[in-house]
DNA sequence: CCAAGAAGTGAACCATCGTTCAAACCTTGT
DNA sequence: ACAAGGTTTGAACGATGGTTCACTTCTTGG
Protein backbone atom coordinates (compact mmCIF):
# COMPACT_ATOMS: atom_id res chain seq x y z
CA UNK A 1 0.00 0.00 0.00
CA UNK A 2 2.52 2.35 0.86
CA UNK A 3 5.14 0.91 -1.37
CA UNK A 4 4.25 3.03 -4.54
CA UNK A 5 7.76 2.45 -6.23
CA UNK A 6 9.27 -0.44 -4.23
CA UNK A 7 12.73 0.49 -3.58
CA UNK A 8 14.42 1.13 0.23
CA UNK A 9 17.77 -0.62 -0.78
CA UNK A 10 19.88 0.43 2.37
CA UNK A 11 19.33 -0.31 5.70
CA UNK A 12 22.00 0.41 8.06
CA UNK A 13 22.62 -3.29 9.56
CA UNK A 14 24.40 -5.08 12.76
CA UNK A 15 28.38 -5.13 10.38
CA UNK A 16 27.74 -1.71 9.49
CA UNK A 17 27.02 -0.55 13.14
CA UNK A 18 30.21 -2.68 14.35
CA UNK A 19 31.80 -0.72 12.18
CA UNK A 20 30.86 2.36 13.40
CA UNK A 21 31.37 1.65 16.69
CA UNK A 22 34.52 0.22 16.13
CA UNK A 23 35.77 3.42 14.33
CA UNK A 24 34.28 5.49 17.09
CA UNK A 25 36.43 3.98 19.38
CA UNK A 26 39.54 3.93 17.46
CA UNK A 27 38.81 7.95 17.09
CA UNK A 28 38.40 7.53 21.27
CA UNK A 29 41.49 5.45 21.52
CA UNK A 30 43.64 8.01 19.48
CA UNK A 31 42.51 11.02 21.19
CA UNK A 32 43.16 9.20 24.68
CA UNK A 33 46.45 8.53 23.88
CA UNK A 34 47.45 12.07 22.71
CA UNK A 35 45.91 13.33 25.78
CA UNK A 36 48.15 10.64 27.89
CA UNK A 37 51.39 11.67 25.97
CA UNK A 38 50.86 15.44 25.59
CA UNK A 39 47.71 16.50 26.86
CA UNK A 40 44.94 18.10 25.23
CA UNK A 41 47.66 20.95 23.58
CA UNK A 42 48.84 18.29 21.72
CA UNK A 43 45.34 16.98 20.69
CA UNK A 44 44.09 19.11 17.85
CA UNK A 45 41.28 17.36 15.91
CA UNK A 46 43.67 16.84 13.04
CA UNK A 47 46.14 15.30 15.60
CA UNK A 48 43.33 13.07 16.90
CA UNK A 49 42.72 11.93 12.64
CA UNK A 50 45.82 11.41 11.59
CA UNK A 51 46.41 9.31 15.18
CA UNK A 52 43.25 7.10 14.09
CA UNK A 53 44.18 6.64 10.81
CA UNK A 54 40.87 9.12 9.53
CA UNK A 55 40.35 12.17 7.44
CA UNK A 56 39.47 14.98 9.79
CA UNK A 57 36.16 15.24 8.85
CA UNK A 58 34.96 12.14 9.46
CA UNK A 59 35.68 13.16 13.38
CA UNK A 60 32.58 14.73 12.98
CA UNK A 61 30.70 11.58 11.88
CA UNK A 62 31.07 10.44 15.53
CA UNK A 63 31.72 13.93 17.27
CA UNK A 64 29.60 16.67 16.90
CA UNK A 65 32.41 18.72 18.25
CA UNK A 66 36.14 18.33 19.74
CA UNK A 67 34.59 19.24 23.01
CA UNK A 68 32.07 16.31 22.95
CA UNK A 69 35.10 13.77 22.21
CA UNK A 70 37.25 15.15 24.76
CA UNK A 71 34.66 15.17 27.17
CA UNK A 72 34.05 11.67 26.97
CA UNK A 73 37.85 10.86 26.40
CA UNK A 74 38.05 12.42 30.09
CA UNK A 75 35.24 10.62 31.39
CA UNK A 76 36.60 7.27 30.58
CA UNK A 77 40.05 8.18 31.90
CA UNK A 78 38.58 9.70 35.04
CA UNK A 79 36.33 6.76 35.43
CA UNK A 80 39.14 4.35 35.56
CA UNK A 81 41.06 6.55 38.34
CA UNK A 82 37.94 7.20 40.40
CA UNK A 83 37.02 3.39 40.28
CA UNK A 84 40.71 2.95 41.80
CA UNK A 85 40.13 5.32 44.19
CA UNK A 86 36.82 4.21 45.30
CA UNK A 87 37.78 0.59 45.87
CA UNK A 88 40.85 1.41 47.73
CA UNK A 89 38.89 3.47 50.28
CA UNK A 90 36.29 0.72 50.67
CA UNK A 91 39.01 -2.28 51.25
CA UNK A 92 41.26 -0.06 53.02
CA UNK A 93 44.97 -0.49 53.59
CA UNK A 94 45.90 -3.15 56.40
CA UNK A 95 47.88 -0.95 58.82
CA UNK A 96 48.95 -3.51 61.91
CA UNK A 97 47.89 -7.45 62.04
CA UNK A 98 44.48 -6.65 63.24
CA UNK A 99 42.71 -9.00 61.61
CA UNK A 100 40.77 -6.63 58.73
CA UNK A 101 38.46 -9.09 58.19
CA UNK A 102 36.82 -9.16 60.46
CA UNK A 103 35.45 -5.56 61.90
CA UNK A 104 36.06 -4.17 58.54
CA UNK A 105 39.28 -1.37 57.72
CA UNK A 106 39.11 1.37 60.33
CA UNK A 107 38.95 4.99 58.57
CA UNK A 108 42.60 5.13 58.82
CA UNK A 109 43.23 2.39 56.65
CA UNK A 110 40.53 3.44 54.12
CA UNK A 111 41.61 6.66 54.65
CA UNK A 112 45.40 6.02 53.81
CA UNK A 113 44.35 3.48 51.13
CA UNK A 114 42.65 6.36 49.30
CA UNK A 115 45.71 8.76 49.35
CA UNK A 116 47.99 6.20 48.95
CA UNK A 117 45.95 4.78 45.54
CA UNK A 118 45.26 8.36 44.69
CA UNK A 119 49.03 9.25 44.40
CA UNK A 120 50.51 6.11 43.55
CA UNK A 121 48.67 6.04 40.23
CA UNK A 122 49.42 9.92 39.74
CA UNK A 123 52.68 9.84 39.65
CA UNK A 124 52.89 6.29 37.68
CA UNK A 125 51.27 8.91 34.62
CA UNK A 126 52.16 12.19 35.23
CA UNK A 127 51.21 13.34 32.10
CA UNK A 128 47.73 12.34 32.19
CA UNK A 129 46.90 13.00 35.86
CA UNK A 130 47.95 16.39 35.18
CA UNK A 131 45.35 16.45 32.35
CA UNK A 132 43.11 15.10 34.45
CA UNK A 133 43.42 17.57 37.51
CA UNK A 134 44.80 20.91 36.11
CA UNK A 135 45.44 21.20 32.24
CA UNK A 136 42.85 23.83 31.39
CA UNK A 137 40.75 22.53 28.62
CA UNK A 138 37.49 23.21 27.36
CA UNK A 139 34.05 24.19 29.66
CA UNK A 140 32.24 20.32 28.44
CA UNK A 141 36.02 18.96 29.46
CA UNK A 142 36.02 21.14 32.84
CA UNK A 143 32.57 20.11 33.48
CA UNK A 144 33.55 16.56 33.82
CA UNK A 145 36.89 17.58 35.93
CA UNK A 146 34.61 19.19 38.30
CA UNK A 147 32.49 15.76 38.58
CA UNK A 148 35.94 13.73 38.89
CA UNK A 149 37.38 15.91 41.39
CA UNK A 150 33.69 15.83 43.19
CA UNK A 151 33.91 12.27 43.28
CA UNK A 152 37.48 11.74 44.91
CA UNK A 153 35.99 14.55 47.60
CA UNK A 154 32.97 12.02 48.08
CA UNK A 155 35.33 9.03 48.86
CA UNK A 156 36.93 11.12 51.57
CA UNK A 157 34.33 12.82 52.45
CA UNK A 158 32.21 9.36 53.35
CA UNK A 159 35.15 8.08 55.35
CA UNK A 160 36.10 11.47 57.16
CA UNK A 161 31.91 11.47 58.55
CA UNK A 162 32.53 7.69 59.62
CA UNK A 163 35.78 8.51 61.14
CA UNK A 164 33.92 11.78 63.35
CA UNK A 165 30.65 9.42 64.25
CA UNK A 166 32.77 6.51 65.40
CA UNK A 167 35.14 8.93 67.88
CA UNK A 168 38.03 8.59 65.52
CA UNK A 169 38.19 11.74 64.05
CA UNK A 170 37.55 15.42 65.35
CA UNK A 171 34.37 17.08 64.59
CA UNK A 172 34.78 18.79 61.23
CA UNK A 173 33.61 20.44 58.31
CA UNK A 174 33.98 17.37 56.11
CA UNK A 175 33.43 18.78 52.97
CA UNK A 176 36.07 21.09 53.45
CA UNK A 177 38.17 18.67 54.55
CA UNK A 178 37.84 16.53 51.99
CA UNK A 179 37.91 19.50 48.79
CA UNK A 180 40.90 20.77 50.66
CA UNK A 181 42.76 16.91 50.75
CA UNK A 182 41.76 16.78 47.20
CA UNK A 183 43.23 20.21 46.47
CA UNK A 184 46.58 19.12 48.42
CA UNK A 185 47.12 16.51 46.92
CA UNK A 186 46.53 17.79 43.78
CA UNK A 187 48.94 20.44 44.22
CA UNK A 188 52.09 18.48 45.47
CA UNK A 189 51.64 15.98 42.67
CA UNK A 190 50.56 17.62 39.53
CA UNK A 191 49.94 21.36 40.77
CA UNK A 192 52.69 24.36 40.12
CA UNK A 193 54.63 23.45 43.02
CA UNK A 194 54.87 19.95 42.42
CA UNK A 195 59.03 18.57 42.86
CA UNK A 196 58.61 16.31 40.13
CA UNK A 197 62.38 16.48 38.81
CA UNK A 198 64.21 16.43 41.83
CA UNK A 199 65.19 13.86 43.25
CA UNK A 200 62.26 12.91 45.35
CA UNK A 201 61.65 9.53 45.44
CA UNK A 202 57.86 8.91 45.03
CA UNK A 203 57.40 6.22 48.15
CA UNK A 204 58.81 9.30 50.34
CA UNK A 205 56.29 11.81 48.57
CA UNK A 206 53.51 9.50 49.07
CA UNK A 207 54.43 8.15 52.71
CA UNK A 208 54.87 11.89 53.38
CA UNK A 209 51.56 12.80 51.76
CA UNK A 210 49.50 10.10 53.49
CA UNK A 211 50.97 11.28 57.00
CA UNK A 212 49.97 14.88 55.88
CA UNK A 213 46.10 13.85 54.93
CA UNK A 214 45.67 11.77 58.31
CA UNK A 215 46.73 14.84 60.16
CA UNK A 216 44.47 16.95 57.96
CA UNK A 217 41.98 14.94 59.03
CA UNK A 218 42.57 14.92 62.85
CA UNK A 219 43.80 11.66 63.58
CA UNK A 220 45.98 12.12 66.80
CA UNK A 221 47.57 9.08 66.28
CA UNK A 222 50.51 8.16 63.43
CA UNK A 223 49.84 4.40 62.41
CA UNK A 224 52.00 4.47 59.26
CA UNK A 225 54.60 1.54 60.26
CA UNK A 226 58.16 2.95 61.35
CA UNK A 227 57.24 6.96 60.66
CA UNK A 228 58.62 7.32 64.00
CA UNK A 229 57.49 11.11 64.59
CA UNK A 230 58.42 13.07 67.91
CA UNK A 231 55.28 15.03 68.83
CA UNK A 232 56.24 18.02 70.49
CA UNK B 1 82.88 69.21 14.68
CA UNK B 2 80.40 66.85 14.85
CA UNK B 3 77.66 68.61 13.53
CA UNK B 4 77.61 69.18 10.16
CA UNK B 5 74.43 70.30 9.95
CA UNK B 6 73.19 72.17 12.80
CA UNK B 7 70.31 70.09 13.86
CA UNK B 8 69.35 67.87 16.48
CA UNK B 9 65.66 69.10 16.97
CA UNK B 10 64.05 66.24 19.20
CA UNK B 11 65.24 64.91 22.22
CA UNK B 12 63.01 63.34 24.94
CA UNK B 13 63.00 65.50 27.60
CA UNK B 14 61.36 64.93 31.03
CA UNK B 15 57.93 66.22 29.85
CA UNK B 16 57.64 63.60 27.64
CA UNK B 17 58.66 60.72 29.40
CA UNK B 18 55.82 61.81 32.38
CA UNK B 19 53.22 61.17 29.73
CA UNK B 20 54.61 58.13 28.83
CA UNK B 21 55.01 56.80 31.81
CA UNK B 22 51.91 57.92 32.52
CA UNK B 23 50.09 56.45 29.62
CA UNK B 24 52.25 53.16 30.73
CA UNK B 25 50.39 52.93 34.07
CA UNK B 26 47.19 53.58 32.29
CA UNK B 27 47.48 50.80 30.48
CA UNK B 28 48.59 48.59 32.99
CA UNK B 29 45.29 50.02 35.34
CA UNK B 30 43.25 49.14 32.63
CA UNK B 31 44.42 45.44 32.22
CA UNK B 32 44.17 44.89 35.60
CA UNK B 33 40.93 46.39 35.80
CA UNK B 34 39.97 43.77 33.33
CA UNK B 35 41.78 41.00 34.73
CA UNK B 36 40.15 41.37 38.36
CA UNK B 37 37.00 41.90 36.55
CA UNK B 38 36.65 39.14 33.92
CA UNK B 39 39.98 37.18 34.13
CA UNK B 40 42.26 36.66 31.37
CA UNK B 41 39.33 35.58 29.34
CA UNK B 42 38.05 39.30 29.18
CA UNK B 43 41.20 40.79 28.84
CA UNK B 44 42.31 41.19 25.04
CA UNK B 45 44.95 43.59 23.53
CA UNK B 46 41.82 45.60 22.12
CA UNK B 47 39.71 45.46 25.19
CA UNK B 48 42.74 46.58 27.21
CA UNK B 49 43.11 49.66 24.55
CA UNK B 50 39.77 50.71 24.44
CA UNK B 51 39.63 50.56 28.32
CA UNK B 52 42.58 52.69 28.38
CA UNK B 53 41.56 55.33 26.09
CA UNK B 54 43.99 54.71 23.24
CA UNK B 55 44.51 52.59 19.55
CA UNK B 56 45.30 48.38 19.79
CA UNK B 57 48.84 49.67 18.32
CA UNK B 58 49.58 51.96 21.13
CA UNK B 59 49.82 49.09 23.16
CA UNK B 60 52.92 47.80 21.22
CA UNK B 61 54.66 51.08 22.46
CA UNK B 62 54.62 50.31 25.78
CA UNK B 63 54.85 46.30 25.83
CA UNK B 64 56.73 43.95 23.99
CA UNK B 65 53.62 41.94 23.87
CA UNK B 66 50.29 40.88 25.12
CA UNK B 67 52.06 38.27 27.62
CA UNK B 68 54.66 40.70 28.98
CA UNK B 69 51.94 43.16 29.25
CA UNK B 70 49.73 40.79 31.53
CA UNK B 71 52.84 39.43 33.48
CA UNK B 72 53.77 42.72 34.72
CA UNK B 73 50.04 42.71 35.90
CA UNK B 74 50.30 39.65 37.34
CA UNK B 75 53.53 40.76 39.35
CA UNK B 76 51.90 43.56 40.64
CA UNK B 77 48.31 41.96 42.12
CA UNK B 78 50.54 38.85 43.33
CA UNK B 79 52.96 41.59 45.14
CA UNK B 80 50.20 43.16 46.96
CA UNK B 81 48.83 39.67 48.35
CA UNK B 82 52.47 38.06 48.43
CA UNK B 83 52.65 41.39 51.04
CA UNK B 84 50.08 41.03 53.48
CA UNK B 85 50.28 37.19 54.04
CA UNK B 86 53.85 37.72 54.24
CA UNK B 87 53.42 40.40 57.20
CA UNK B 88 50.20 38.36 58.81
CA UNK B 89 52.85 35.79 59.15
CA UNK B 90 55.18 37.37 60.87
CA UNK B 91 53.31 39.57 62.40
CA UNK B 92 51.24 36.66 64.05
CA UNK B 93 47.32 36.73 65.19
CA UNK B 94 47.26 37.05 69.28
CA UNK B 95 45.12 33.85 70.03
CA UNK B 96 44.95 34.49 73.73
CA UNK B 97 45.72 37.01 76.21
CA UNK B 98 49.09 36.40 76.38
CA UNK B 99 51.76 39.48 75.77
CA UNK B 100 52.62 38.92 72.43
CA UNK B 101 54.71 41.62 72.03
CA UNK B 102 56.99 40.29 74.81
CA UNK B 103 57.76 36.64 73.17
CA UNK B 104 56.34 37.40 69.51
CA UNK B 105 54.04 35.31 68.22
CA UNK B 106 53.88 31.53 68.20
CA UNK B 107 54.03 29.19 65.12
CA UNK B 108 50.17 29.17 65.76
CA UNK B 109 49.56 32.21 66.15
CA UNK B 110 51.80 32.69 63.29
CA UNK B 111 50.33 30.19 60.92
CA UNK B 112 46.85 31.28 61.54
CA UNK B 113 47.45 34.86 60.70
CA UNK B 114 48.71 33.94 57.17
CA UNK B 115 46.17 31.23 56.25
CA UNK B 116 43.23 33.79 57.57
CA UNK B 117 44.72 36.64 55.34
CA UNK B 118 45.26 34.46 52.31
CA UNK B 119 41.83 33.27 52.78
CA UNK B 120 40.01 36.60 53.59
CA UNK B 121 41.45 38.41 50.78
CA UNK B 122 40.81 35.87 48.13
CA UNK B 123 37.19 35.73 49.47
CA UNK B 124 36.66 39.32 49.45
CA UNK B 125 38.31 39.83 45.51
CA UNK B 126 37.06 36.20 44.31
CA UNK B 127 37.55 36.54 40.67
CA UNK B 128 41.13 38.25 41.15
CA UNK B 129 42.21 35.15 43.47
CA UNK B 130 40.91 32.89 40.51
CA UNK B 131 43.35 34.76 37.84
CA UNK B 132 46.14 34.44 40.36
CA UNK B 133 45.68 31.17 41.36
CA UNK B 134 43.73 28.78 39.09
CA UNK B 135 42.84 30.85 35.73
CA UNK B 136 44.30 29.82 32.61
CA UNK B 137 47.44 31.90 30.91
CA UNK B 138 49.91 32.46 29.18
CA UNK B 139 53.21 30.59 29.72
CA UNK B 140 54.90 33.97 30.73
CA UNK B 141 52.03 34.52 33.51
CA UNK B 142 51.88 30.72 34.42
CA UNK B 143 55.65 31.64 35.21
CA UNK B 144 54.90 34.59 37.56
CA UNK B 145 52.13 32.48 39.43
CA UNK B 146 54.49 29.65 40.20
CA UNK B 147 56.92 32.22 41.38
CA UNK B 148 53.70 33.40 43.30
CA UNK B 149 52.73 30.35 44.57
CA UNK B 150 55.85 29.71 45.85
CA UNK B 151 56.04 32.83 47.57
CA UNK B 152 53.20 31.43 49.59
CA UNK B 153 54.19 28.16 50.06
CA UNK B 154 57.96 29.82 51.76
CA UNK B 155 56.32 31.96 53.99
CA UNK B 156 53.88 28.64 55.28
CA UNK B 157 57.48 26.56 55.08
CA UNK B 158 59.26 28.65 57.15
CA UNK B 159 56.53 29.28 60.50
CA UNK B 160 56.76 25.50 59.79
CA UNK B 161 60.48 25.04 60.05
CA UNK B 162 60.45 27.08 63.35
CA UNK B 163 57.56 25.19 64.54
CA UNK B 164 59.34 22.17 64.57
CA UNK B 165 62.52 23.50 65.83
CA UNK B 166 60.84 24.21 68.73
CA UNK B 167 58.90 21.45 68.88
CA UNK B 168 54.98 22.61 68.80
CA UNK B 169 54.77 20.90 65.19
CA UNK B 170 56.12 17.00 64.80
CA UNK B 171 59.07 16.67 61.92
CA UNK B 172 57.56 16.19 58.18
CA UNK B 173 58.55 17.66 54.80
CA UNK B 174 57.83 20.87 55.50
CA UNK B 175 58.18 22.08 52.00
CA UNK B 176 55.32 19.62 50.90
CA UNK B 177 52.71 20.43 53.78
CA UNK B 178 53.74 23.92 52.99
CA UNK B 179 52.67 23.58 48.81
CA UNK B 180 49.75 20.74 50.14
CA UNK B 181 48.90 24.04 52.43
CA UNK B 182 48.69 26.48 49.42
CA UNK B 183 46.70 24.26 47.30
CA UNK B 184 44.71 22.75 50.49
CA UNK B 185 43.65 26.88 50.64
CA UNK B 186 43.74 27.32 46.81
CA UNK B 187 40.86 24.49 46.06
CA UNK B 188 38.47 25.08 48.91
CA UNK B 189 38.57 28.59 47.71
CA UNK B 190 38.86 29.28 44.19
CA UNK B 191 39.13 25.98 42.76
CA UNK B 192 36.55 23.60 41.20
CA UNK B 193 35.29 22.53 44.67
CA UNK B 194 34.92 25.65 46.16
CA UNK B 195 31.35 26.44 47.30
CA UNK B 196 30.97 30.19 46.63
CA UNK B 197 27.44 30.33 45.60
CA UNK B 198 25.95 27.90 48.70
CA UNK B 199 25.28 29.76 52.22
CA UNK B 200 28.21 29.21 53.57
CA UNK B 201 29.86 32.28 55.75
CA UNK B 202 33.26 33.57 55.13
CA UNK B 203 33.95 33.57 58.55
CA UNK B 204 32.75 29.84 58.56
CA UNK B 205 35.29 28.74 55.83
CA UNK B 206 38.22 30.70 57.44
CA UNK B 207 37.77 29.26 60.33
CA UNK B 208 37.19 25.97 59.21
CA UNK B 209 40.87 26.14 57.03
CA UNK B 210 42.45 27.60 59.37
CA UNK B 211 41.48 24.45 61.70
CA UNK B 212 42.58 22.56 59.04
CA UNK B 213 45.64 23.96 58.12
CA UNK B 214 46.46 23.88 62.05
CA UNK B 215 45.93 20.14 61.77
CA UNK B 216 48.03 19.52 58.63
CA UNK B 217 50.50 21.14 60.09
CA UNK B 218 50.76 19.03 63.11
CA UNK B 219 48.85 21.11 65.84
CA UNK B 220 47.90 18.97 68.61
CA UNK B 221 46.16 21.50 70.21
CA UNK B 222 43.36 23.78 68.81
CA UNK B 223 43.65 27.23 69.57
CA UNK B 224 41.03 29.20 67.70
CA UNK B 225 38.76 30.86 70.43
CA UNK B 226 35.45 29.18 71.09
CA UNK B 227 35.85 26.22 68.80
CA UNK B 228 35.51 22.99 70.92
CA UNK B 229 35.99 19.97 69.52
CA UNK B 230 35.10 16.87 71.26
CA UNK B 231 38.57 15.00 70.57
CA UNK B 232 37.85 11.68 70.23
C1' DC C 1 23.69 -3.97 -11.70
C1' DC C 2 21.14 -0.33 -9.63
C1' DA C 3 19.34 3.25 -6.73
C1' DA C 4 19.35 5.10 -2.13
C1' DG C 5 21.40 6.34 1.59
C1' DA C 6 25.34 6.41 4.81
C1' DA C 7 30.27 7.18 5.63
C1' DG C 8 34.73 9.11 4.31
C1' DT C 9 37.66 12.73 2.35
C1' DG C 10 40.45 16.91 2.67
C1' DA C 11 40.62 21.36 0.97
C1' DA C 12 38.31 25.50 1.92
C1' DC C 13 35.97 28.34 5.23
C1' DC C 14 35.64 31.16 9.12
C1' DA C 15 36.28 33.32 13.54
C1' DT C 16 39.34 34.95 16.79
C1' DC C 17 43.26 37.65 18.19
C1' DG C 18 47.82 38.99 18.62
C1' DT C 19 50.76 41.72 15.92
C1' DT C 20 52.39 44.97 12.29
C1' DC C 21 52.65 49.17 9.51
C1' DA C 22 52.16 53.30 6.67
C1' DA C 23 50.12 57.46 7.23
C1' DA C 24 48.79 61.30 10.22
C1' DC C 25 49.82 63.86 14.19
C1' DC C 26 52.84 65.83 18.17
C1' DT C 27 56.86 67.57 20.46
C1' DT C 28 61.25 69.74 20.54
C1' DG C 29 65.31 72.77 19.68
C1' DT C 30 66.91 76.04 16.46
C1' DA D 1 58.40 78.16 10.91
C1' DC D 2 60.82 74.03 10.27
C1' DA D 3 63.10 69.67 10.24
C1' DA D 4 63.90 65.57 12.87
C1' DG D 5 62.40 62.60 15.42
C1' DG D 6 58.79 60.22 18.36
C1' DT D 7 53.89 58.80 19.15
C1' DT D 8 49.09 57.50 17.76
C1' DT D 9 45.99 55.37 14.96
C1' DG D 10 43.11 51.64 13.19
C1' DA D 11 42.81 48.92 9.35
C1' DA D 12 45.12 44.99 7.51
C1' DC D 13 47.85 40.86 8.14
C1' DG D 14 48.83 36.15 9.65
C1' DA D 15 48.64 32.10 12.30
C1' DT D 16 46.00 28.84 14.48
C1' DG D 17 42.57 25.41 14.57
C1' DG D 18 37.73 24.07 14.77
C1' DT D 19 34.08 23.27 11.47
C1' DT D 20 31.78 22.73 6.99
C1' DC D 21 30.71 20.88 2.46
C1' DA D 22 30.73 19.28 -2.29
C1' DC D 23 32.31 15.17 -3.81
C1' DT D 24 33.69 10.40 -3.82
C1' DT D 25 33.40 5.82 -2.07
C1' DC D 26 31.14 2.13 0.18
C1' DT D 27 27.12 -0.83 1.71
C1' DT D 28 22.63 -2.77 1.22
C1' DG D 29 18.31 -4.83 -0.56
C1' DG D 30 16.06 -5.68 -4.84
Amino acid sequence: MVHFLAAMPYRTTQRTEARRIRTREQLLDAAARLMARGGFGAASIAAVAREAGVATGSVYRHFPSKAELFAEVFRRASQREVDAVRAAVSRGKPLGDRPAIVEGPTPFERLTAGVETFARRALRAPRLAYALLAEPADPAVEGERLLFRRAYAESFAAVLEEGIADGHLPAQDVDLTAAALVGAIGEALVGPLARTDEAVSPDHLIRALVDLSLRAAGARVAIAQPTQWSFS
